[in-house]
RNA sequence: GGAUGUUUAGCUCAGUUGGGAGAGCAUCGCCUUUACACGGCGGGGGUCAGAGGUUCGAGCCCUCUAACAUCCACCA
């Protein structure tokens, strides 16, 4: 027998490891039709959290939802070597140990980096059994895998041979912290507080000067030129000048571009084509030299004369103080301007002109924008991807790390010619690129290289392949998603998915972003030993709209627990009335009494709304519709009925009300499953007839049964309902004795000792037609009339009430009819709903008067 | 500058193809009724951001406005 309290941590006790050692995770099932999935692979730099919560969630519901539909899911399992991050943890810890990445060396640093992994593979192992998600492990994959090396090497030198990876000279993002390049996507920018420096940039044979404002003084070594707008009346005259730069006295040429806001700064902007992209552009246009005045290290190079090696912003200091020194400083303007950070590091990236490769984007975007047939879920996230993809810039793939696929190009060491090989070349006069990908290179090839593919006779990828389903968040759509796209119809000619179903970020209670910084970070682990696995799992899927943000909000978790705990409970109650050995009979829906028969019909209903929700990977509406119907049709109404079924029938009515019961507790079950797998596999163990696991059962299906409304037990509802709330309002207590008078004894037969239980009549009479004085309500075909020391006064105020709402309905209900369009042009069944309405409102307005 | 989303009960949010506005929490009243006090029963509380429009009918469709949020681009 189920306990009385549902305790989440004993019904989580060992199903996991159960269900992993019977072998359902695992697919393969040839006799079934394929659904494929490949987890978004977590960096493996920590603990997940409640955003990998609800990722992952979504996708257990849909393999445990599509599982029990009969497909052969294969969910993959597998985890991201998240280069930069990982490489950032790994040094952080040595660097604790006082040891730097150089002291060790590449391998050596390697082997500390693959310590790390194991290390946190194993806590995401375990957390992912926490959540308990049906993850194929024989499948798992880690980027780093030799099979997906093989994949990024192939991808690599495929591009590389049709000239879409280049190695070539640009401006990228740098992270001096890190010591590597950036994607442009790397880069978070916020609005910090900056200084705008104006200076005196003398004219050279002229003792005027020009105005030069700047954020960055210290990349005035990397100068080339001061351009003027040539509409700038101001500036005109001096294009074809020269100035001198303050800071190293070299002279500039003075330019006009029409580029130049005039209504900016001074409207003479200095050019700086090493350090700023759209300078970049200008020595392009013009032939301008580029003058790099950084190492990698943010510190100052040789070409910055006596400033040479120092920091950045040392160098900025510094530099102001000579130039002020110099009476070339005209002022110091505080200002609020968006500078780039390292989404990893979150120092202050430095653009920076440097050698690194890149992928061609502008061919593969294309084809992502021409072909790509991935149906995303809200459809407003194609929008998303396709903005991205028609604007995106060339891609720097080359990060100056250790940790991560190594480029495979070969440099020869006397001419410098490339070769770019997916076997290691041995050759002596040959060395290899230093340099890794950028992870997201390898990512983007998950939904296949992890299949097997570049060899595409693999069992895996022609069966899996296309994915069904890929679950990620919208942060994550430029990322990842967008990418496994190009690559996909790149390599495999096909999209990687079929669907692509986008969720939001979770945030605290107070709707701000979860961070370190903030420390309003929520462990799910800690959820999960407050509430269960269930009750969170729950919460993160229900009550919110697709693709919008959710707050964590603990008193929802809480309820969603208390309604864990009413489906336990009910379930309960209906084993627990089932007695002994008891073995389920057939029961035919005809030969039901009515309120048997009022809740197979709504149940039905609810198998079909919840069903074609789950199939649009509704689970907010899925589970709304299931949670209405488990709570006022099931707990609150039919369940309280049964106990009466089960009393006045005779054994055999008795034995298929019990079928009853447990047939809509199974249906229960097992539509609850999927969002609460472990509360799902408990009750479905324990009831009387089960296979060895819900895991293997089938998913509810509809009965063959007429779908309208039972009206009798319609009625009966309502009288309930009418009868307490006659008690509340004439304050008696709900136990008090009442007796009732039914009028419409036809209708009503069958019907009184149900009646009975609810009401605590002390009397009720069944007649066809009354004279009772008693306070009368009305209904389908039939009234009650409440005889109980009733007062005249509250008689009238009753009837002046009816009265009153039967006129208001009668008037909205005339008005809609009277009014020709909506006759001519309402569907007819809309039409004839109101008039019935009327007919019905008029009869009772008749019988009160 | 471009795009997207949000605005519904005190709070947090749902709302299916347009057809009489819902949930959770909070609140008020009653109840130790034999599944559940992590409960039951009943109640109060909403000009669905604003203004137009389409429609017989709009929370839902169209246009505009406002506020908030997010993303992209620019920022010398």
């Amino acid at each position: 027998m189920l306990e009385k309290r549902y305790d989440p941590k004993k019904v989580e006790e060992g199903k996991y490891e159960n269900w992993k050692k019977e072998g359902y995770f695992t697919a393969g099932d040839k006799t079934k039709q394929p659904f494929s999935m490949v987890i978004p692979p977590p960096n493996v730099t920590g603990k997940l959290h409640l955003g990998h919560a609800w990722n992952t969630t979504i996708q257990d519901i849909t393999a445990r939802y599509k599982k029990l539909q009969g497909y052969d899911v294969m969910w993959l399992a597998g985890m991201d070597h998240a280069g930069i991050a990982t490489q950032a943890k790994v040094e952080e810890k040595l660097r604790s140990q006082g040891i730097s990445r150089y002291d060790l060396g590449r391998e050596k640093f390697l082997e500390k980096a693959w310590e790390w992994k194991k290390e946190y593979a194993d806590n995401i192992h375990k957390q992912w059994a926490k959540m308990g998600l049906m993850l194929d492990y024989s499948r798992e994959r880690f980027t780093l895998d030799e099979s997906l090396n093989k994949a990024v090497l192939h991808v690599f030198k495929t591009l590389y041979d049709k000239g879409l990876i280049y190695r070539g000279e640009r401006i990228i993002n740098f992270d001096p912290e890190l010591k590597t390049a950036l994607s442009n996507i790397e880069v978070e920018y916020s609005e910090d507080k900056g200084k705008f420096y104006y200076f005196k940039y003398p004219i050279v044979d002229s003792k005027d000067y020009l105005v030069v404002a700047t954020t960055r003084p210290e990349t005035m070594f990397g100068d080339v030129a001061v351009f003027v707008n040539p509409k700038d009346k101001r500036y005109k005259h001096l294009i074809g000048k020269k100035v001198i730069n303050p800071a190293n006295e070299e002279a500039l040429p003075i330019m006009g571009d029409e580029y130049v806001d005039i209504e900016f700064g001074t409207g003479a902007m200095k050019c700086t084509p090493a350090h700023d992209p759209n300078d970049f552009a200008s020595s392009e246009k013009y032939n301008l030299p580029r003058i790099i005045c950084m190492d990698l290290n943010a510190k100052m190079n040789e070409n910055c004369g006596r400033y040479k090696g120092m920091d950045r912003y040392e160098c900025r200091d510094e530099l102001v103080k000579q130039i002020e020194k110099d009476g070339r400083l005209i002022k110091i303007e505080d200002i609020v301007h968006t500078v780039g950070h390292s989404e990893r590091s979150h120092t202050v990236v430095e653009p920076m002109l440097m050698k690194q490769w890149f992928v061609k984007m502008r061919p593969l975007a294309e084809q992502a924008l021409n072909k790509s047939s991935v149906n995303f879920v809200p459809n407003r996230f194609s929008n998303t991807f396709r903005q991205w993809m028609e604007n995106v810039d060339d891609w720097c793939i080359s990060r100056q790390l250790w940790w991560g696929h190594r480029i495979p190009a070969y440099y020869n060491k006397q001419t410098g010619d490339i070769i770019v090989s997916e076997t290691p070349i041995n050759d002596p006069n040959y060395y290899q690129d230093e340099d890794v990908l950028d992870t997201w290179f390898s990512s983007a090839l998950w939904p296949f290289a992890t299949l097997g593919w570049p060899n595409t006779e693999s069992e895996d990828y022609k069966r899996y392949f296309p994915n069904s389903l890929l679950v990620t968040a919208y942060d994550i759509i430029f990322f990842w998603v967008s990418r496994m796209i190009f690559d996909s119809l790149e390599f495999t000619g096909e999209s990687p998915f079929k669907d692509c179903l986008i969720h939001g970020l979770i945030r605290d209670s107070q709707g701000r972003k979860m961070s370190k910084s903030l420390g309003n970070g929520i462990d799910p682990i800690d959820v999960i030993d407050k509430y269960g696995v269930d009750a969170l799992r729950y919460f993160l899927t229900t009550g919110s709209a697709p693709g919008q943000d959710i707050r964590y909000i603990e008193e929802k978790v809480q309820s969603s627990a208390n309604y864990l705990n009413k489906i336990w409970n009910s379930a309960r109650y209906v084993l627990e009335s089932l007695g002994g050995d008891f073995k389920p009979v057939a029961f035919k829906f005809d030969e039901l009494h009515e309120v048997e028969k009022d809740i197979l019909v709504k149940l039905n209903k609810t198998i079909k709304s919840v069903t074609s929700f789950m199939d649009k990977y509704e689970y907010s509406m899925a589970s709304s519709y299931l949670y209405n119907f488990v709570y006022d049709d099931f707990c609150s109404s039919y369940l309280e009925m049964s106990k009466v079924s089960l009393q006045k029938g005779d054994d055999e009515y008795k034995k298929v009300v019990k079928s009853v019961l447990v047939y809509i507790l199974k249906n229960i079950i097992i539509m609850i499953y999927p969002f609460a797998p472990f509360i799902g596999e408990e009750l479905y163990l324990a009831l009387p007839e089960h296979k060895k696991s819900i895991m293997i059962e089938e998913y509810v299906k509809p009965l063959d049964i007429p779908e309208n409304d039972i009206e009798q037990v319609e009625n009966l509802y309502k009288m309930i309902q009418d009868i307490r709330n006659y008690k509340v309002s004439n304050k008696l207590a709900p136990n008090y004795k009442l007796r009732f008078i039914v009028e419409g004894e036809s209708i009503f037969k069958g019907f009184e000792e149900y009646l009975a239980r609810f009401s605590f009549a002390k009397e009720i009479i069944l007649t066809s037609k009354s004279t009772s004085k008693g306070m009368r309500f009305a209904y389908k075909k039939m009234n009650l009339y409440i005889e109980d020391e009733i007062s005249k006064e509250e008689l009238e105020a009753k009837r002046a009430k009816d009265i009153a709402f039967l006129k208001a309905e009668i008037a909205r209900s005339e008005g809609m009819l009277n009014n020709p369009n909506f006759v001519s042009k309402a569907p007819k069944e809309k039409v004839e709903l109101e008039n019935n309405k009327l007919a019905e409102f008029k009869k009772k307005l008749a019988e009160l008067n």
